[in-house]
DNA sequence: TGGCATGCTACGGATTCTGTAGCAGCTCTT
DNA sequence: AAGAGCTGCTACAGAATCCGTAGCATGCCA
């Protein structure tokens, strides 16, 4: 899995969900990742460019190409298993703190 | 997504996948990762078990628990994309030697 | 008692991420 | 022309993380 070289660092796949709905201008990324590193988004961005995933579109700034919105779909799943196991999480810490 | 918390860190997605079809020991998920530092592979393999993804059976080691074998489907799609973008990663990096 | 496996910890050095400041280019307004 | 405000992006120091190797404590078997 060389996926995992792409996606596995920090921010790669944030990057990518945060741009599958609509496009975002690097500044405006930067927000929707909760204010990261510049330098890191930049990193994030060009590998992401490089895989074919997102692409640069001067007026409206990033967004996922058809590649890109593959891979969101690709992705929905565990966006479904995430929800579920934030429910379990939930269920979990609440049983420290109260016994029903 | 706190799911990123937790799959965004180096290896975590990998160990899931290593483990995806039979357990392994300690020392073997290291080997199957290719020697990640011991001390690296037990921070993931504790937050693993504390999110309820892995458990470990004294015998046999390390293994999936239900929830882990629902992320792992859930990450069958992300590995079909995987496929098809190692594909189009192949005929990239032909066509910059091969005008073909 | 010695050999071999287990899970796991320690530590120095390299890599990566964070957080803030700032540059150069373009557009709009005055 | 000058100023404000946006754009993408770079620089740098400090913190966090990861890597690579060495080693510990335990349990099993001869």
């Amino acid at each position: 899995m060389a996926l995992l070289d792409l996606l596995g660092r920090r921010w790669a796949l944030r990057v990518i969900w945060e741009l599958r709905e609509r496009p975002a201008t690097f500044r405006e990324v930067r927000e929707r990742c909760g204010g990261v590193s510049p330098a890191v988004l930049n990193d994030r961005l060009r590998e992401l460019r490089e895989a074919g995933v997102l692409e640069h579109d001067d007026p409206e700034g990033y967004r996922c190409t058809a590649h890109g919105l593959a891979l969101v779909q690709a992705l929905a799943p565990l966006d479904a298993w995430a929800k579920a196991w934030a429910k379990r999480a939930a269920r979990e810490s609440r049983s420290t703190s109260d016994a029903g």
